[in-house]
This record gives structure tokens, C-alpha cells and sequence, in this order.
DNA sequence: GCAGACTCTATAGCTTCTGGAGATATAGGG
DNA sequence: CCCTATATCTCCAGAAGCTATAGAGTCTGC
């Protein structure tokens, strides 16, 4: 009998789906802009896919879920299909990514401190002895000098 | 002499945007989006800013700063704007938006974790050997099941 | 009165999808 | 063979929050 999980040796766009975690049109967006190959057709014009277009698919999904672009995504997927090429690269990403990363952590807190300064300082019951709207209003009753961008 | 600073009872968009830190076109998205009101035209169609505009900006700016959103900011807008309404609704919105921030401080950790997990198997000088690009094809190598979305 | 800086409008693009419209394909049951 | 329900097809628009460009007009200082 033939296999029912993703042993099937073809599936349908939504199997694919499915199986990857990525909604329909993700797929077919990935297709248009050439991050997924185009796969061959059915004859009545429908995808058929293969299990190594799901093992990219979720190559680019867990890349995804871990915050690489999609840019980032297009090269660590040109590296992993040179096994004999140096690593320094695709490294190089994932740190540079760390860092990234790091640093929304950073200035997320800051923030967060902001933001509890802000609901502590609300005083009175109407929005005139309310702080949230008179620090919004006024730099200066800031924790700190500047906010810096968020991303 | 006239003021040299913001104290100009009157502002071209150029100035408004160095007194504010918003880019140019981005006052005039604003205006679009009606955020910013429309000001007045000089004769030759240039808009005039007062220092009421300045203020209004200057709200907004600190707030996305502080990463509200434009929705929550129109609404700020409008509370700031009713000093005798009840502030609670000012306050549930810097409450909302402080566990907004502590989530994506969390989400975040696990992430840098799952990276310097990540960075820390690169073993070969090639891509054969470093983990980085095998982790990232399975996902069963990651630290911890789930990633959820960063946004 | 002219160079150069600034501003105007309108429109398109960015990123990463997401959703809808309207048409076709396929699968399962009678 | 037909019917229906679901899945799929293409194409296009929209989301958020800007940013950039083109081509024209305006203002300022010397």
C-alpha cells in the first residue's frame, strides 16, 4: 500500500504544506521569487513535489523561524549544496545574526524599563494626572537620552 | 532678531523634520495617512508648520520609538487630546504593549541560545562538517522544539 | 537675477508574506 | 456518468511603515 506521510514520493502543494509548516501561497511565493525550484506539473497543471523540494522547504522554514531573511536564507542554501566548500561563510551569517540578535535584545530592554517606568508613573484617575501620555509628550522625562530603532 | 530655534512660529517641512528627527517624506506620509494634520500652504504651496505641529510630531516619533504602533499611537493621539477622560485606557495600552515587548525579549533568548548552540558545532573547515548548515536542515538538532514566530 | 537648496506631487518600491476573485482539477459517493 | 466538495490554478491587491525617484516649481543669499 502506498506510504500515507511524507514517504509519498509526490505531493499535492497542500501536502507540501502540510508537511513544511508553510501556508500555500508562502509556497508559491517562494517559487516566484526563486527561493524554491519550480516543480513539475500534474496534467492538469497542478505542482507535484518531491521530498527534496520538502527538505528544502523546511530548510527555509526553520531558517525562517530563526530569524535569517530571506536573503541570509538564498546563501546558507548555496552553501549547504557545496559540502566541500570552506564553512567560514555560512558561519559568518549565523554569528553575524547572534549579534543581531543580541542586539534587539538590548535595546528591547531598555525599553521594557521605559515602558515600566511609564504604567508606574499613571497617578490620578483621569488622563490629565496620567504620566504615559505626559512622558509620550515630553522627551525629557525619559529613563534614557534616545530610543534607538527597534530594527 | 528672529528665534533661530523651534521657537519659529513658523516651519517649512525641511525644518520641522530636523526639529522632529522625522525624514520629510515621512511627515508627509503622516499628513496622508491623516496622523499629522494638514497645515497651511504658503503662496507658493509650501506647507507652514507651527509649533503645535512640532509637538503632535514629536509625540509621535517618541512614540514609535518606543515601538507603538501607528493604531496605538492615533488612539494615544486622541486620549492626549481628552485630559478630563479617564486615563485607563492610556494605561492599558502601555500595559499591552510592555507584555508585547517582554515576549519578544523571550522569544528572542531562546533564539540567541539556539545560535550560539549553533555556532559553537561549527567543527570542519567545510561545509561538510559544520553544523551550522546541518542544524538548520533538521530541525530535530535544535535545542528546543518549537521556534515560535518573531512577530 | 541666478545658482543651489529646498519643496511640491505622484508613483513605485521595499520585505515577507496573506488574502481574495474567479476559473479549473481532482476525489469520492451515488 | 454526474454531482459535489475540496483543492488548486493565476493574477492582483493589501498589509506596515516608510523610502526613493522623477520632473517640476519655489525660495534664499549674494
Amino acid at each position: 500500500m502506498p506510504p500515507r506521510s511524507a514517504a509519498a514520493t509526490v505531493m499535492t502543494i497542500g501536502r507540501l504544506s502540510a508537511e513544511s509548516g508553510c501556508k500555500v501561497p508562502t509556497i508559491r511565493y517562494y517559487e516566484q521569487i526563486g527561493l524554491m525550484p519550480e516543480p513539475d506539473r500534474s496534467e492538469g497543471n497542478q505542482r507535484q513535489y518531491s521530498r527534496r523540494h520538502l527538505e528544502r522547504l523546511r530548510f527555509i522554514r526553520h531558517s525562517r523561524d530563526l530569524g535569517f531573511t530571506l536573503d541570509d536564507i538564498r546563501e546558507l542554501l548555496t552553501l549547504a549544496a557545496h559540502p566541500e566548500a570552506p564553512c567560514e561563510e555560512a558561519d559568518a551569517i549565523a554569528r553575524r545574526h547572534l549579534r543581531l540578535v543580541r542586539d534587539r535584545i538590548d535595546r528591547l530592554r531598555k525599553l521594557e524599563q521605559e515602558l515600566e517606568h511609564m504604567a508606574a508613573c499613571c497617578h490620578g484617575p483621569t488622563v490629565r494626572d496620567c504620566r504615559v501620555i505626559e512622558i509620550l509628550s515630553d522627551h525629557g522625562k525619559c529613563l534614557s537620552d534616545g530610543h534607538p530603532p527597534l530594527d
